[in-house]
DNA sequence: TAAATAATCTAGCACTGTTAAGCAAAGGTA
DNA sequence: TACCTTTGCTTAACAGTGCTAGATTATTTA
């Protein structure tokens, strides 16, 4: 009886191919062309069995994010991992998240409210977890001074985050804008090396 | 025959009165309850009349868009106009860029585009060149050598920008994070400190 | 083969932005 | 006053949205 496997097996790639799906909709016509009748379209079915799959469109949408996240972890930890100091890691990891938001537009515009629809409280997803705490060891060991408190690290965070974000949600809002990669780049790295050496001064 | 007169403002009424009705929507449900027929609920008239005032949903979004920078404007003119010195200018600029942010949420998600729907281009919007041009203006004059080129000013004005933009739209996404005021307060402050003191070294 | 279960579709609800057609009241003109 | 035209506004509709209930078809089980 074999069957019972092939069926669920058969049964997460229509899952999947639900999500290649939107995700190949909100590519090449924008977030606000993806419909449920589209979708299905798209998978050569009718629009009720999504939810046979997924509770409802925000479904999709959160599991998206998810593959987001899991996608923006990969590229962060490989950036990290191909340096030895803290502040070169942080360098990295930073511009690979720069790089994320601009080859993965849509991923980034969905998990991080720019330009979106739906603003879902993305509370206690792991895959977001990994990438915050990525993000946080390595600002704890940009300090000197140990140990470090949460606050301290919190505030840091949340001070990169704050400019690389601004940056990148001010470039894909307004995609014509006067500025240029190489602008862009030198404010970015700018910023980080002005941040990183503001941590123990 | 002054009744044509008449007849205009009552128009020039109505014009009004759909804008103050669809903020009004947005105050109380969001933007993603406004809907051209709650807008004609709320002024005691069918839906199709608005198109008699408006050519569409998006007009009606333009004007309010018009209308927030037209605040912001003012805002941000009446905290210059508290300073002498450039730096100090700046920093109120900013702070009053930061305070319309969140007492004038939806009009800031309307004209930055965090979570929402439509993404207009705002072209050539005089409202919002006032507002980018009297930022300009001061960052222009924090310069010691002068002449500054353009380049400089626009860089300089995509670092705060970036920054402050980046905080607010974190908070305005995230409204329960685990930051509090006091520590964006730091965090904004610093940042505007050390944006300016970088400006001539 | 018959019954039970699973997979899928059709039809529909209430909503969206937007348009066309029509009605009724007001204005101007003879 | 009688007619005609313009204006203001409404009803009805179209095509789309997310989503659901019920019917239908196909598959599995007994």
């Amino acid at each position: 009886m074999g069957s019972k496997e092939r069926i669920l097996r058969l049964k997460e790639e229509t899952r999947t191919s639900i999500l290649d799906a939107a995700l190949n909709i909100v590519q090449t016509e924008g977030w606000q062309a993806l419909s449920m009748r589209k979708i299905a379209d798209q998978i050569e079915y009718t629009a009720p069995i999504i939810y046979e799959y997924f509770p409802n469109k925000e479904g999709i949408l959160l599991e998206l994010t998810r593959r987001g996240y899991q996608i923006l972890g990969k590229d962060i930890r490989e950036a990290r991992d191909k340096y030895e100091s803290a502040a070169d890691q942080m360098e990295a990891m930073w511009i690979a998240y720069w790089n994320f938001a601009f080859t993965h537009k849509e991923f980034y515009q969905l998990m991080y409210g720019v330009d979106m629809v739906c603003c879902t409280v993305k509370n206690s997803m792991t895959e977001a977890e990994q990438v915050s705490a990525m993000l946080g060891d390595v600002i704890e060991s940009l300090f000197i001074k140990q140990p470090v408190s949460e606050n301290d690290i919190c505030m840091k965070y949340y001070t990169y985050w704050s400019i690389i974000h601004g940056l990148i949600s001010i470039n894909l809002v307004r995609p014509n804008g006067r500025t240029t990669d190489e602008l862009n780049q030198q404010i970015l790295k700018d910023a980080i090396k002005g941040i990183t050496l503001s941590i123990n001064s």
